[in-house]
DNA sequence: CGTTAGCACTCTCGGCCTTCGAGTGCTAAA
DNA sequence: TTTAGCACTCGAAGGCCGAGAGTGCTAACG
């Protein structure tokens, strides 16, 4: 797989790979033998060089720039020359703690996950959650929230809870709901895709039928999920150019974020635009903040939002913030305001 | 709040924001007077720009460079300037149309308001959850797991799942945990943070307090909720950075990410190292990609991973992923790999 | 009085040239 | 095999110049 290198060769495309590493400017043969005091002359050093670039774990921008790492380079050397590196006592320990510190929640600890790594790596960091390959039905509940609209939520093996809103042919008692979650909880412990749909036909209740149907598909969703849900961190500290640094660090720090939308949110109504921080937030100088309420103001509401460099195109852009908002809010009325809050609302207006 | 403008300021104005926003550079009176075919000559143009200088809409950066907007310029035009633009018929219907795709998913339709702001507007959005203020108990249910392990999962008003792990001092039969439930589920019925607070006192037994107190507590935190779930999308819009991008892009589109990880996953354990894409996604040419499974080997298991330019510290990083991993490992071994399956577990090593 | 033409001035940007320094490959000697 | 010497290459940095765009000011005009 690799050409063999002989000790020095090794030596020396370690120490290019770390330097180029640590400058990001192509290595020569004279900085290498200056700085890491080999007792070689440069002129030996250039030999080996030449060598290790035919064997192409070396290449030169121009005839004349010092050599950097190929791919096949960078590999041989995390491969071969990468000694077993440990985090430093300290880290870890902190590390830990904080890991003995969140509560007993699998998003919590994969939030941190993806948080500890991008800090430790300065880099950027993501973290999927762990899944069974094939899921298990555990247990599922039918809750009524208004009118034909029913919620089933639905734990897979794993404490993996998936929810999905489902509207019934006509309303249903609470009562009914609950016996029939526990008839299917009875019947399809531990059932696997393949068991719900062998199964599927010995049920005779037809509610029972139409809400296995959709556990059914729940988990066929759930056996090939691609990807979703996936934890990210640390995108700050992959870009360079300052103006998309500062809409990503609004968009990574919860707390930034927070405090521009709770400042926004008893304004009015409508699509506000936030221009260069407003002079408020230091922070977000060169961007500019398109957003939007949506749900019940006041009551049961979210924020739709575009965020880019101050010169956008606001038109366009406020539009379609306006237009998606509407959008959501209509949805969210329809769906998921259930009848408490409606009544709530309805009195408020009265009066 | 503003200098009152003429009509022919304001025109002025807009052309500069307008030009500006186009081009990215500043405006002179020339441009404008021949690009936009004013009626006036520069000169006249020029006392505006002046005119419009001093009161502070415009700025130049150099004596000779043209005008460009200032934050107080953008805001003019922002609020006085810009007719209420609609999005074009055609974008609407697409818009309108994916929404209607969707299934009945709230978090379905957050992902995609988002993915649709990213898109129209060639920018970066974000999508916030819609909350209550006050949140309400609506459904609880417990679910034992493993031993003293119990999952917890609480339906609030509005359709909010929250779920929570919880230890108990004792085994207890998933009828008397039912039970149990169905009891606190009469009890607390659309009871806010401090009707449950209140009627804490009321109970009785000691695992129906505890429970309680600990949905107490989840109350709370979803009450004073700081903006966790946000979904964010289009970022790569944003970053001009090659380098970046090509990271971004592949934590943003799911399919590649899921490629790549499809295509490692069956090797070894222990971290892996993807440089440059390793000849095989263009996508990633600049980046290199340090991961590794957590979990059980095969069964239930999930990633954590570094990404990063291809000129990272390797050393480092690995043994920070290394690190990371295993300590998920642990506590997903610990507490969410349930009975049923560690038998499975202990089959497959046996034969 | 608002508008315009003319003018001198300023400043950036791109092209062109030069120099400097780091690095290279080759050859011949140790 | 290693080293010194040498001629060569190439990019980065600096200086110079002209073109172009833009400015403010002033004086004339309707």
């Amino acid at each position: 797989m690799f050409h063999p290198l002989t000790e020095r060769q090794q030596r020396i495309l370690g120490l290019v790979v770390r330097g180029y590493i640590e400058t990001g400017q192509p290595i020569g043969s004279k900085r290498l033998v200056e700085q890491y005091e080999l007792e070689v002359s440069p002129a030996t050093v250039r030999h080996e060089l030449a060598a290790l670039g035919e064997m192409g774990y070396l290449a030169q921008m121009h005839t004349s720039g010092g050599r950097m790492p190929t791919e096949q380079g960078y590999r041989y050397f995390v491969q071969r020359l990468l000694g077993d590196f440990r985090l430093p006592a300290h880290e870890r320990e902190m590390i830990r703690h904080q890991f003995h510190q969140a509560r007993l929640d699998l998003n919590q600890w994969m939030r941190l996950a993806a948080a500890i790594l991008a800090q430790t790596s300065l880099g950027a960091s993501f973290v999927t959650p762990p899944r069974y390959r094939r899921n298990r039905y555990k247990h599922l509940q039918l809750i009524s929230t208004q009118g034909r609209l029913v919620l089933l939520v639905l734990v897979l093996h794993g404490g993996a809870v998936k929810q999905q809103l489902l509207t019934l042919a006509e309303p249903v008692q609470q009562a009914r709901l609950s016996a029939t979650a526990d008839r299917l909880n009875q019947f399809f412990l531990d059932a696997t895709y393949d068991d719900i749909a062998a199964r599927l036909n010995q049920l005779r209740d037809e509610l029972e039928r139409d809400v296995a149907k959709l556990a059914l598909d729940i988990v066929r969703r759930a056996d090939n999920q691609t990807l979703t849900d996936i934890y990210r961190d640390g995108l700050v500290n992959i870009v360079e150019d300052e103006g998309a640094r500062q809409a990503i660090r609004v968009l990574e720090e919860r707390t930034l974020l927070a405090n521009v939308l709770a400042e926004t949110q008893t304004e009015m109504e409508g699509v506000q635009v936030v221009i260069g921080g407003e002079g408020r937030w230091e922070e977000l100088k060169d961007c500019s903040i398109i957003l939007s309420r949506y749900g019940v103001p006041d009551e049961f509401s979210g924020t739709v939002a575009v965020i880019g460099p101050t010169r956008m195109p606001y038109g366009r852009n406020v539009a379609a913030v306006r237009y998606v908002a509407d959008l959501m809010s209509g949805l969210v009325y329809e769906y998921y305001v259930d009848e408490t809050v409606q009544t709530d609302v309805e009195e408020v207006e009265k009066s």
